[in-house]
DNA sequence: TATGAGATCAACT
DNA sequence: GTTGATCTCATAC
């Protein structure tokens, strides 16, 4: 057995729309808790949908800092968001992430969300920052050091793409990654475009 | 399975 | 005042 790789902020200075695919399959622990990345959404700063397209805010000031951080918004009032910003300093994009496979920490995981089902613990932006414990208290952190830990995949996962979910502007474009087959999808892919190239 | 309302806040018009 | 990178619960088919 390969021992996992971390991955290091490096990881993160790339184009979007290299590193949303490359995280499908790789391993999110915060605080001990969390599980396998399977679904992503690229937000890149010339996207109409991207929270960076009209400018620098106190809000997204973290996606203008340098890629390999993580930015968290709160999203209706009532759910936070866990991004990670991506490409160079002042770029302004970053990666949604938007599920994950539970491994680790269930039973904190549960608790958090007051539920036994694994299938709904992290599968959701809202429902993964909820079950990680993520707040706007862990915006800016570095991605590569405690409480974040981050190890690449093993293997070249099947994944799809297909377009976002729960936008209105640039909703035609096909920014969405996830892995293919996975039971912890937030919402099925409606078009199956199968990605095989990189790794 | 599908659609609708409510929760609640920051950015924007 | 409206909209939004959401989720849950209720009601209808």
């Amino acid at each position: 057995m390969p021992k996992p790789r971390t991955i290091r902020r490096e990881f993160f200075a790339r184009s979007v729309h290299k590193v949303a695919p490359d995280l499908i399959g790789a391993t999110l622990l915060f605080n001990g808790a969390g599980g396998r990345v399977v679904e992503v959404e690229a937000y890149h700063h010339t996207d109409p949908a991207a929270h960076s397209f009209g400018g620098k805010t106190e809000r997204n000031a973290v996606m203008f800092g340098p890629p390999g951080y993580a930015y968290v918004y709160r999203s209706y009032g009532i759910h936070w968001c866990l991004n990670f910003v991506c490409e160079g300093t002042g770029s302004a994009s970053a990666v949604l992430i938007r599920a994950l496979e539970p491994l680790e920490g269930l039973a904190k995981m549960r608790r958090r969300r007051g539920l036994a089902d694994a299938r709904l613990l992290c599968s959701g932006p809202g429902r993964l920052a909820q079950a990680l414990g993520i707040t706007h208290a862990h915006n800016g952190l570095p991605l590569d050091a405690r409480p974040f830990e981050l190890f690449a995949r093993l293997e070249k996962p099947e994944i799809i793409a297909g377009v976002r979910i729960g936008i209105s502007k640039a909703a035609d474009l096909p920014w969405r990654y996830g892995l293919k087959g996975s039971r912890f999808l937030s919402k099925p892919f409606p078009q199956t475009i199968i990605i095989r190239e990189g790794g």
